[in-house]
DNA sequence: CGACCTGTTGATGTCCCTCAAAGGGGGTGG
DNA sequence: CCACCCCCTTTGAGGGACATCAACAGGTCG
């Protein structure tokens, strides 16, 4: 197709600022291709020399960082819009390794373009710091949640923050939102084992059902009111 | 004085990209003059609307988040070099409370400019991107700390990051670097209590003394083989 | 001197981890 | 078509790491 940018139907939902037509025209021109992932392929590697960056059209995966002693973290989901590959941007080596969760396509970037971007579309480099600035804001929070949340209020936190963002990019159906990870995937998001991780959820099954990689949630304030949180919806950002 | 950021000590580091002559002369004047607060003042308050950004000259804080059941979490410390109020960016909200352990200096931008930086300084632009990188990995790190890393491992690590970080911006002093924090700060910082924080710096005495505001680490092997981490020199960076 | 803050240490409790085992699909092969 | 296995979920039992409660020492300040 001729114009990836401009049928790009992520560009439509409210949650993504608009684009002018000479950004589309630009970003048409910059991108360098789409990846397809299939469920458990990864996109790059801890360690890899990192010569691309992307944004998540469709599908959802996760990074992950690994330890010596078997551990792992889940640092982030990757949700549609998100951008990922840019922390790699400075020491050219990716610090985690990101995992498709169900099949996945993304919008491709080549690094060495990127002081071109910088030159060319300055709207879009300040879009681009923009959704670093949202990653941010959203790391602090985790981390706000890990060091301070008890493990029923972290689950109620992540069943709520995961479920916002996925109905932001339209991906509620009316019965729940999909949501194709394991319990696992969850408490290594958290910081807890994976039988706590089980039973916590399983005393929220009032309030969250989440079943067959759908997540529903039935008894939203009762969530918030565990994970000491308001009900928002995710701020306005742009999208690359 | 005229040239402010022409004679500004940091840009001397090593840890720190070098400017450009252009870039000196249009960072002298984009910037909006200096805040200096001491200790204990703090640069803004989760919730206010924020119309600056700031870059640490010198002295130490840290940016706190609140929670309703009276719970505190150190977000991050704010050393030399470090950029903060960008995370407002967009919310034009801060989620978090900036403030001085020790007398600082800051570097004041305008945000209502920020656009301008984008459309006249690219080479300046990417270099506000690419701290938004540095912050948003170390921000991933310090996430799996918290999530996969014991009391005594998250100790050994901030010790670890702290100690790398003054370093790199000049300030070790043959007896240690300047730490000017309470242990409730770290505490805070690595989500466990004072007391149990308080225990495992104990436990660590041999090889690492914290007094009177000065850090000085006598066995950084055998710390970061506790903390599961290489040692090593935190990376080149730009400077804003 | 007393009030207050920070650091320190001991005692007690509990949240959550680890170990263990069973049940339910889905896939593969006999 | 059933046997078998693997992955995921679920539940119970026991133990450990860390939180909470409490008390005291030293330093600073009014």
């Amino acid at each position: 197709m001729m114009h990836p940018c401009k049928s790009c139907a992520l560009r439509k939902m409210s949650i993504f600022l608009p684009f002018s037509e000479s950004e589309v025209r630009f970003m048409t021109e910059f991108r360098d291709g789409e990846v397809h992932l299939e469920t458990g392929q990864t996109l790059y590697h801890e360690g890899d020399d990192l010569n691309f960056f992307y944004t998540v059209l469709s599908g959802q995966g996760a990074r992950y960082k690994f330890l010596p002693n078997g551990g792992r973290q889940l640092v982030n989901f990757l949700f549609p819009g998100d951008l990922t590959g840019l922390q790699g941007l400075l020491e050219g080596q990716a610090s985690t390794t990101a995992v498709a969760a169900c099949p996945m396509v993304l919008c491709r970037f080549r690094k060495t373009r990127l002081p071109e971007l910088f030159r060319t579309s300055p709207s879009r480099a300040y879009a681009l710091t923009w959704v670093a600035a949202v990653e941010e804001h959203f790391l602090g929070e985790t981390i706000t949640t890990l060091g301070q949340r008890t493990a029923l209020q972290r689950i109620a936190w992540a069943l709520l923050k995961i479920h916002s963002r996925l109905t932001a990019v339209g991906l509620a159906r009316g019965h729940g939102v999909p949501f194709p990870f394991r319990q696992r995937d969850l408490a290594d998001a958290l910081g807890l084992s994976l039988v706590h991780t089980n039973k916590m959820l399983a005393r929220l099954r009032n309030q969250a059902q989440w079943e067959d990689g759908v997540l529903r949630i039935t008894e939203a304030r009762v969530l918030a009111e565990i994970a000491m949180v308001d009900l928002e919806e995710p701020p306005v950002r742009p999208l690359l």
